[in-house]
DNA sequence: CTTTCATTTCGTTATTCGGCGAAGTGACGA
DNA sequence: TCGTCACTTCGCCGAATAACGAAATGAAAG
């Protein structure tokens, strides 16, 4: 009884224990408007480099997003085939976040980083001293 | 833009971590079968009485379950009229574990605690010296 | 082949969280 | 009204988690 595997359960709290940080749900849901790269997540949230990259690696193995190397950069993204659970919870997480100022805010500014070149981006966050 | 109250994200947040933990799922997969009294929960779960309390109490302020008193027991349910997000997280979590022989291994011993006497339950509770 | 640099990994620290037992609460029964 | 008893609250501990900066990685540019 105790020590089974319940791969299951554990999936699913890999899930649910991705979506329950804020930091997370603001990244999942700036890429529901395309990829993004590391660096225009970490401009976004304002968090140290290191910090975005493990909240990334936590929405991947929960395989929330996926991640392709593009050049220099990696760009982060959301699976085109989630599974049923992924799929169905980011979606629900999407809809009951979708009115928060705080993703209505990133929403506004992501339209300024989207448009930003990656190089200056790049070069901005390691200048800052 | 620092401090904002945030509603949304606010309310979320509560209901996602409350889906984060193995032992609430637990709970709320056990309750789809109708009203629990927190000495039958106690003893599906085997923890702590003051465990499941903090627990039933943070499913409760998510919105996940009610309570009422009821004689000498407090029976918790699933809301009867819950909020949208509280309704289809839900809803995608006994999705998600359903196959999970953890939750099996629940609904089964279930069948006897429900069928087994309030009195006679609290009182075994009790006496586990 | 060496340097650069975007990203990740590692090690540390502060906070949160799950667990427990003891004490508190409050309704029912004697 | 006093005790019992189901449940909750409180205070504590150990484990997990989010944050950071420093060091490692590894692909592209020089």
């Amino acid at each position: 009884m105790t020590g089974t595997d319940d791969q299951a359960m554990r999936s699913y709290l890999s899930v649910s224990k991705a979506l329950a940080d804020a930091s997370r749900v603001r990244m999942l849901c700036a890429l529901r408007g395309g990829d993004l790269c590391v660096c225009q997540v970490i401009k976004l949230l304002e968090l140290a480099p290191s910090t975005v990259s493990k909240h990334l690696s936590i929405l991947s193995q929960a395989g929330l997003v996926e991640s392709r190397k593009e050049g220099r950069w990696v760009h982060y993204y959301l699976p085109s085939k989630p599974s049923k659970t992924a799929a169905r919870m980011t979606e629900e997480t999407f809809r009951a976040v979708a009115a928060s100022s705080e993703i209505v805010a990133d929403e506004k500014q992501l339209e300024e980083i989207r448009d930003s070149n990656l190089e200056d981006l790049c070069r901005e966050l390691l200048c800052k001293n």
